[in-house]
DNA sequence: CGCGAGCTTGACGTTGTTCAACTAGAGTGG
DNA sequence: CCACTCTAGTTGAACAACGTCAAGCTCGCG
C-alpha cells in the first residue's frame, strides 16, 4: 500500500460525482484534498468493524466486497470495478463497516474525508439524491441475495453468479479475476462445489471453461437453472 | 381495511419525527394531510414490487416485514412495533418495495405522501440524518441475517430469533403474536423444524413454552447456541 | 528441483426439507 | 347438541442436498 496526496481532482482520470459537485462551487477544489491510495492484490481496502473515516471511490483495478462470516467463511456480495463507491453501504451515520473490501488486482482508490462528504451532500441535493439512489439499489441487491442464499440450490446459486459476472464484464466471454474459492464465496457455496459445478456446466455444454476464462454458451439455459434452482 | 383523513397530527397519540419537523415550521401542519389506515390481522400493508407512494409509519398494532421468496416461501426480516417506519428500506429513490408487510394483529398506520417527505428532508437536515441513520441500522441487521442464513445451523437460527423477540418485547417472558410458521419464516427454517426445536429447547430446560407464550430460562445457553450454531 | 498455491475428484456423513399422518381446539350450520 | 371443517400444532421417517475430508494433480516461482 502506497499513498499520494499530490493528485488533484483536475488531473484525475475519473470525473466522479464529488468532482461534479465541486466544480459547481467557487473554489470548490480547494476545500478537499483527496488522498489517493494504491493497494496491491490481496490487500485490505477496508476491514469489517473498523471505523468509517473516509468515502472511498474505486478509480482503477478491482476489489471484492464481502462479509466476514463465522469460522473464516466469507460471503461475497459484490465485485467492484472502477467508478464505484466502496464505502456506500456504511455511508450514512453508521460508524463501522459492516463488511470488508479486498483488492483482487492492484487497485487505486481515492479517499475523501467523510465530514467533507457530509457537508457536500447537505449543501447539494442532487448529490444527496444520487447517493441515496445508489444506496437503494444496493439494498435491492442484498434482498435478492438473501432469497438466493436461503432458497436456491447450489446449481442455481452458481448460475446466478456466472450471470452476474457476465453482466459485470458486459460480455458472455470474460476472464474473471476470481479464484475458485472467490467464486465459491460469491455464490456462497464451498470451493469444491464451485469446481464440481463448473465441470458439470461445461460437460452439459452450458459454458466453456479454461482456467479463469469463462464463456457462456447457453445463456437461456443458465437463466433457467438460476430460476428453478 | 378502513381509512380516515380526519385525524390531525395534533390529535395523534404518537409524536413522530415528521411531527417534530412540521412543528418547527410555520403553518407546517397545513401542508400535509396524513392518511390514517386501519388494517385487520393478515391484511397486506404493502406488497413486494408494488409502487412506493407513501411513507408509512406504524402507529398501533404490529406487523411482519418479509421477503416473498421462491415457491411461496417467505423470509421474515423484522417484526414491527409502533413508532417504526414501514417504508424505510425502500425510501430513497427506489420505486418499488423490495419486500411485503402484513399485519399480525389489527394495526393502525399513518401514510404521508412520499413527495412531501422528500421536500421535508431536503429542507430539514436533522430529519434527513435521522432517516439515514435508521436506514444504516437496517442495513447492519440485514448483513447479520445473511451470515446467519448461510452459516448457522437451524438451532442457532432459532436461538437467534428467540433472542430477537426477547429484545423486541424487552422481556425474557413474552407472548409472541407469531404462529409456528411465522416463527419459522423469521428464523428461515421450515415450520416443522420450528416446532421440533421449540420442543427440544423446552426438553433441555432452556425455555418454557405454552402455546405462544415463551419464557427464556437460560439466556446464557441460548446465546451460546446462537453463537456456535 | 522442490515447494506452495490453486485446482480437481471421490467418498462420506450430517443436516434440513418434505411428505404424511395425527391431534386438539375453534367456529359453523343442520 | 352433534357432526363438520378449518386452522394450528406436532411427530416420525425418508430422502436429497451440501459441506467436509482426504488425496492427488499442475503450474509457476524461488
Amino acid at each position: 500500500m502506497k499513498f499520494s496526496k499530490n493528485i488533484s481532482c483536475n488531473d484525475c482520470s475519473i470525473k466522479c460525482d464529488v468532482f461534479s459537485v465541486l466544480s459547481k462551487l467557487e473554489n470548490g477544489m480547494s476545500i478537499i484534498n483527496p488522498l489517493h491510495v494504491f493497494y496491491k492484490k490481496h490487500e485490505y481496502i477496508c476491514k469489517q468493524d473498523s471505523k468509517v473515516t473516509h468515502a472511498i471511490y474505486l478509480v482503477k483495478g478491482s476489489a471484492k466486497l464481502y462479509i466476514e462470516g463465522l469460522s473464516h467463511r466469507n460471503i461475497c456480495l459484490n465485485i467492484l470495478k472502477p467508478k464505484s463507491y466502496i464505502g456506500l453501504l456504511s455511508f450514512f451515520e453508521s460508524l463501522k463497516y459492516a463488511y470488508s473490501v479486498k483488492a483482487i488486482e492492484d487497485t487505486h482508490v481515492c479517499m475523501i474525508d467523510i465530514n467533507i462528504i457530509k457537508k457536500l451532500y447537505l449543501q447539494n441535493h442532487d448529490f444527496l439524491l444520487k447517493l441515496n439512489g445508489e444506496f437503494g439499489k444496493s439494498v435491492a441487491t442484498i434482498m435478492q441475495k438473501i432469497v438466493t442464499l436461503n432458497q436456491k440450490n447450489i446449481r442455481g446459486r452458481l448460475a446466478d453468479s456466472l450471470l452476474y459476472l457476465s453482466r459485470l464484464y458486459d460480455s458472455e466471454d470474460f476472464q474473471m479475476l476470481l479464484t475458485r474459492k472467490d467464486l465459491g464465496e460469491l455464490a456462497a457455496i464451498s470451493e469444491e462445489n464451485a469446481v464440481r459445478l463448473l465441470s458439470e456446466f461445461k460437460q452439459e455444454g452450458i459454458i466453456s471453461v479454461e482456467g479463469r476464462n469463462i464463456s457462456i454458451k447457453d445463456k437461456k439455459l443458465l437463466q433457467k437453472i438460476s430460476e428453478v434452482g
